[in-house]
DNA sequence: TCAGAAACATTCACAGTCGAACATTGAGGC
DNA sequence: GCCTCAATGTTCGACTGTGAATGTTTCTGA
């Protein structure tokens, strides 16, 4: 043999450090390995590997066995085991908006992040996939980055290759408030994201309970969460049986602000015509710019109109004010990193998961008549 | 055999360390193990279970008993038993089958559980919904119950008058392998799942890579799984442009014994005529004797026709080993156990969590091209 | 209660593995 | 060049894990 530096299957010379490294990777793919085949593959001598094997040992990264070593095992208790090393990671998050909605995402993933001993970085970005990718590469360039939660724009070619690109990431991704679609099998991103579609129900069955029969819907089509409360609401209506046909569905993604005042009257009209007393507004900034044009127009509401708004960002501040579907953001931030952390510590072995979350509905004045109980499974909160 | 590591069902070497957490996951599947069983299905002497049981004892992590071990018992006043932390809190566990699929899905909750210091006791049901609420009955009435996991039946209207029960349950409650589906808002309750859908599809889209084009599927639409794999087949044929039309797609759930080999042959007739040449096969014991007969009539396995089997539980049994899917059980029961104890540590306030997991694929002889010969020229080195 | 069967403990043999002591090699500093 | 040091290899006696044989204990059912 020659008298350089060892050489394994592929004639590369290693170093002690990258031959334990590789030695933790036969671990990790196989979950054992002998002293013997490691020795032969990595072409050093038996002794050298149980030199390996030791140092690995003391650190807590294996559980020697006789002819070989194991993954840590909790039956191993030898001196190291016990108290894995505490390698904290570093993981960078993406969000689209630092004023809206995101915040308290993000303060759940902080609280967990400090909880799990884990780095934060946490970058603004645009709603727009070039953006998302920009904000990204800077991540993965300038920081040491070790798994990364994003929450990015999905529409468009842009969006699908985004995630494509996001999926052949050799860290792993966790998506927030986002789901992969399955038509692009974007089978290693793991997401947690809020249920709308269960919200905008809850929403619409809370009107029925309240009385109403002709319930509707203002949009924001901007929004990715749009569709969800959309297909909820729709889900909705059809297991009450009320006609799709003939309830008021409009969308206020497109009015400039000046127009605002316009559209919200043609909705008022169609409301009229069609015998609606109550809607779901999705976001409630939107939401209350609408109670606040029905106010003026000397509408009552609840009384003659109900109102339900959705994100329970603002909705506490119109008057009256407004019930709204709270979605979970402390607990989607918090799940995020809960996924990431068990990711990074659990490695490919586990299993992908996805998970959603329940919103819940606060109820407040804008559609609750006369004072009642709470239903049950609803909060009632003051203020 | 080589008289040096010994071997598992699946020739592979086992340590001692690996042996004896082989032998707690079997005890944590089935609450107790037989020394003569143990000791032939890792292919060592009973001798050396003995040793590792006592080992085990000695550890205070089995109790010892004539002919076995069972998990710790307080009734064991040994040495090593006596000092567990009282348990904090006591989870019911109702499973439609104790010797099919669930074991492992015991065995990973019980795992989970005895990390977080918690109780479980499991009992075995039928797959019937009045029988599934007799069991959660009588651990509610008999023990003391702080949260249940279950997998009931949904099917008809007692399945869905079962939810509603399980929902208005006043403990926690998370379904396992089990959706509740949106039609009854069963808004409290938990569950996760494997995404069978999502391993279907995975499945398809292996076989297209093996060149397939026509596609089939043998359902058994007596399993509650049957309904997603299916979906998930046809959403991958439509996605891969494979016509539903005119691809194989039948139901074995009816067929007595006796009339199997007559639907097997009406299956393989199917086959023939649409030009179908791999088949997803649900419930891997199907596969199994699927591939049988297949090797019965002369058809070669993968050659005329690949097989592909769904649950990964005996499909490595069969001459050729059938690749299959592989649900990630273990994980199943872990994650319900960390939603129970998570919603016991944080009440209401958490939001209702509901998770998927993704399968795993593996890729055994009945799916995988025949080996082909080297090129001319090159020399095949034996060994 | 007792007999027979099954499970268990003990002993021994052996193959394989381990690690201490010492030898060898190569890198880097002077 | 020479020295030192760290990494690695070789040898060999000690140790460990396993299984067969054999005797002892425990369980079970009549």
């Amino acid at each position: 043999m020659s008298p350089e530096q060892p050489a394994d299957a592929a004639g590369k010379s290693l170093f002690s450090l990258q031959r334990r490294e590789r030695l933790m990777e036969e671990l990790r793919a196989h979950g054992a390995i002998t002293v013997r085949g490691i020795a032969a593959k990595l072409g050093v001598s038996e002794l050298t590997i149980r030199r390996d094997v030791n140092i690995l040992a003391d650190e807590g990264l294996v559980s020697r066995v006789h002819g070989g070593a194991t993954l840590p095992s909790k039956l191993d208790r030898s001196a190291a085991a016990g108290r894995l090393a505490q390698h904290s990671y570093s993981i960078g998050m993406v969000v689209p908006s630092l004023d809206y909605y995101w915040p308290q995402v993000i303060s759940g993933a902080r609280a967990e992040a400090e909880e799990q001993n884990l780095r934060i970085l946490v970058r603004g970005s645009a709603y727009d996939a070039a953006d998302n990718r920009r904000q990204v590469q800077a991540l993965l360039d300038t920081q040491n980055i070790d798994g990364l939660i994003v929450a990015p724009d999905m529409t468009g070619d842009q969006g699908q290759e985004l995630l494509r690109w996001l999926n052949a990431l050799p860290i792993p991704v966790v998506l927030a408030e986002r789901r992969s679609p399955i038509e692009i099998p974007a089978h290693r991103l793991e997401w947690v994201a809020t249920d709308h579609a269960f919200g905008a129900g809850m929403a619409v069955r809370h009107l029925w309970q309240e009385g109403h029969r002709r319930i509707g819907c203002l949009t924001d089509s901007s929004s990715p969460t749009s569709p969800h409360v959309v297909r909820g609401w729709q889900q909705a209506l059809a297991a009450l049986k009320i006609p799709l046909e003939g309830s008021v569905y409009e969308d206020s993604a497109k009015q400039e602000n000046g127009e605002r005042a316009t559209h919200f009257d043609h909705v008022l009209e169609l409301c009229r015509n069609a015998g609606t007393t109550a809607m779901l507004v999705h976001s409630d900034t939107q939401a209350v710019a609408f109670v606040q044009h029905c106010v003026d127009k000397g509408l009552k509401v609840p009384g003659d109109i109900a109102i339900v708004g959705y994100d329970d960002e603002v909705a506490y501040l119109a008057e009256p004010a407004i019930s709204a579907v709270r979605p979970p953001k402390q607990y989607v931030g918090k799940v995020a990193v809960q996924l990431m952390a068990a990711r990074l510590a659990e490695g490919r072995m586990r299993p992908v998961h996805r998970i959603e979350l329940n919103p819940e509905l606060i109820l407040r004045e804008s559609s609750v008549g006369a004072p009642q109980a709470p239903a049950t499974g609803m909060v009632e909160v003051p203020q």
